[in-house]
Formats: C-alpha cells, sequence, structure tokens
DNA sequence: GGGCCGATTAGG
DNA sequence: CTAATCGGCCCG
C-alpha cells in the first residue's frame, strides 16, 4: 500500500508545462525496475525550435494520431533511447521528456543494465534511465497507461520543485522548461 | 546519394 | 575534450 494513486489519460490533457512540473515525484517503472522522476523537460509541438516537431513529419504525424500518454521513445546519437510522454488536448500540445530517475525498485538490475555501482550513475540522464529500465526503439507507440509492464502513480502530499533551462539544445535553449527535484542528488545536473 | 546534425554518454 | 554511431532532413 503506497498511498499513490494512478495516473490516468486525463493527466496528459493538460498543457505540457504542467504536465512536466506535475511529474516530479511521480513513480515510473517499466518490468522489475521502477524510480521516483526528479527531472523532466516540456517541449511544444508548435513554435518550439527544439521539439522534433519543428523539423519531423513523422513527430507530427504521432501528435495528431496518438492517444495522450503514449510512449515517444526515440535513438539519439545513433546509441541513446530517450523516453517521453505524449501530452495533447490542451491548447499547447508537446510531449514531457524524463531525464532523471531517483531508482527504487530492481535495482541490482539496474545495476547489471548500467555496469555501474553508483545508484547516482543508474537513472542520473535521460539515456540512462532508459537502459536502466530496458526501454528501447521497442517501446514507440506503446502506451503506458495501458499496457501490460508500466507503472505511472502520483505519491500524496507536494514536492519543492526547481526550474532552469532545457539542457543539451541550441534553439529556443532560453525557455525555462526543464522541473528538477531541489537539491536531489540523481538529477542529471545540478542545475 | 552525400553531408550534416542531434533532447547523450563514457573515457582520456 | 572527443569518439561513438545512425535515422532524418536537406540539398543537388
Amino acid at each position: 500500500m503506497s498511498g499513490n494513486t494512478p495516473i490516468g489519460i486525463e493527466f496528459f490533457q493538460r498543457d505540457p508545462l504542467i504536465c512536466a512540473r506535475e511529474l516530479i515525484g511521480c513513480t515510473f517503472g517499466f518490468g522489475d525496475t521502477a524510480g521516483k522522476i526528479v527531472e523532466t523537460e516540456a517541449y511544444a509541438a508548435v513554435g518550439d525550435r527544439a521539439c522534433h516537431t519543428w523539423k519531423r513529419a513523422a513527430a507530427r504525424e504521432f501528435v495528431s494520431s496518438h492517444a495522450p500518454g503514449t510512449a515517444y521513445v526515440y535513438l539519439n546519437y545513433g546509441m541513446h533511447w530517450l523516453f517521453n510522454f505524449l501530452v495533447k488536448g490542451a491548447q499547447r500540445e508537446g510531449f514531457v521528456l524524463i531525464r532523471a530517475l531517483e531508482p527504487l525498485e530492481g535495482i541490482p538490475l539496474m545495476r547489471r543494465r548500467r555496469a555501474r555501482e553508483s545508484l547516482q550513475e543508474l537513472c542520473s540522464g535521460p539515456a540512462k534511465l532508459t537502459q536502466a529500465l530496458g526501454i528501447t526503439g521497442d517501446h514507440h507507440g506503446c502506451d503506458p497507461l495501458i499496457d501490460k509492464g508500466w507503472l505511472l502513480s502520483k505519491p500524496p502530499g507536494d514536492h519543492a520543485v526547481a526550474v532552469s533551462n532545457r539542457i543539451g539544445i541550441t534553439l529556443d535553449a532560453e525557455y525555462p522548461w526543464r522541473f528538477f527535484s531541489k537539491g536531489c542528488p540523481f538529477v542529471s545536473f545540478p542545475a
């Protein structure tokens, strides 16, 4: 009895910035591994040059043809899988990138997949956490709110959330659309 | 078809 | 600081 409440489709039918902030503190898991979300970023489907929809027709098609909460997983730098939730239904649509987790369950398995011992090296980056959880391109387009094996729930209470610019982008880098747990040692970048 | 670029990471 | 490594997009 965790006291957590499951997250439904309505959660992702809001502004991506709201979703990104609200996901901080939530439990996210796949298979035998899970963690607490401690860092996210929002991307807007329209007017955001850092979002895939800016250049990629396939990304725009993905937004229009999938339900809120659907997993958008893609290969970055030819070797790293990055996981996003699709957000749509409000005026602004887009994605929330999951950037870091505090490891909670399946830690031995995470250590094996990551080939790292340190707790802080398991999920402290968008590509680290997909590797730790076993998420790949096979999961692109699946629905974590419905499909077997996924976990997404919200704990009671509030969380201290800090805000900064998004990391690793050059276009529209000045938008303060990154959210993270203040002072958390499991984030990808302290500030 | 060729060139270039990326929401990153690990290692020197 | 840089290599690794590959799907998209843009151009010709």
